[in-house]
DNA sequence: CTGAATCCGACGAGATACTG
DNA sequence: CAGTATCTCGTCGGATTCAG
């Protein structure tokens, strides 16, 4: 297997992993919500007060889409009122490291004069 | 907690560097450049050769906005016929193994079952 | 409280034609 | 060869309303 430099030797254009991962954290909200789930366990409600301006249509889609993508966990509790906790996976954890690295990167793009 | 892991600290919505630097990356073909520009320097039609599909529109763009955030360069030689070369600044060599982190992350997504 | 359904505007990207 | 100029279309995010 030629798993070292993977990115530069997959040459297949429209399923490169990079891009599968690029297109899980696609959407406005989605980093945000990583990065909320990183503290902890949440609530829609304590989501929806942490991510000032977000409607309820757009952050559930973009929570169920991160669900569908297994970066995080989505728990109900059948009590009235309703419960709903979010938490992220195992792999939604790994990509926090990712999530560095991009912000690491990032910073440097500010800088220069 | 700890205030040394930069993504988790910044709480400010729309500036995070980690979100600048995804947004460097996202667009249908900015992957595919970088990594064909990985490889060695490179002419317009070389990149549209490998880049199987992209038109010249969206190939210039998505060049312009690359070379806007810095992480090429474009070189243009005055001569007949035109040519003109790209090629990764620091930068963009910069961003390299932090796409080798989303190509790792992203191949964990499709092995399930 | 959580979320579905609908309508809407903005933007990215593709197709095509034209130019220095 | 390496672009620019239009046009179109699909998708995404936002606002609002309804429902279990």
């Amino acid at each position: 297997m030629d798993s070292e430099s993977g990115y530069l030797e997959s040459h297949d254009h429209s399923n490169c992993p990079a891009e599968v991962a690029l297109r899980v954290m696609q959407g406005r909200w989605k980093l945000l919500i990583i990065r909320e789930l990183a503290e902890g366990v949440r609530r829609f409600s304590d989501l929806q007060r942490s991510l000032v301006g977000v409607s309820q249509k757009v952050l559930t889609s973009q929570l169920r889409e991160l669900e569908a993508d297994g970066v995080l966990d989505r728990t109900v509790y059948p009590e009235v009122p309703p419960r709903v906790e979010y938490a992220l996976t195992e792999r939604g954890q790994a990509l926090l490291p990712v999530l560095e690295g991009l912000h690491a990167w990032g910073q440097g793009l500010q800088s220069p004069s």
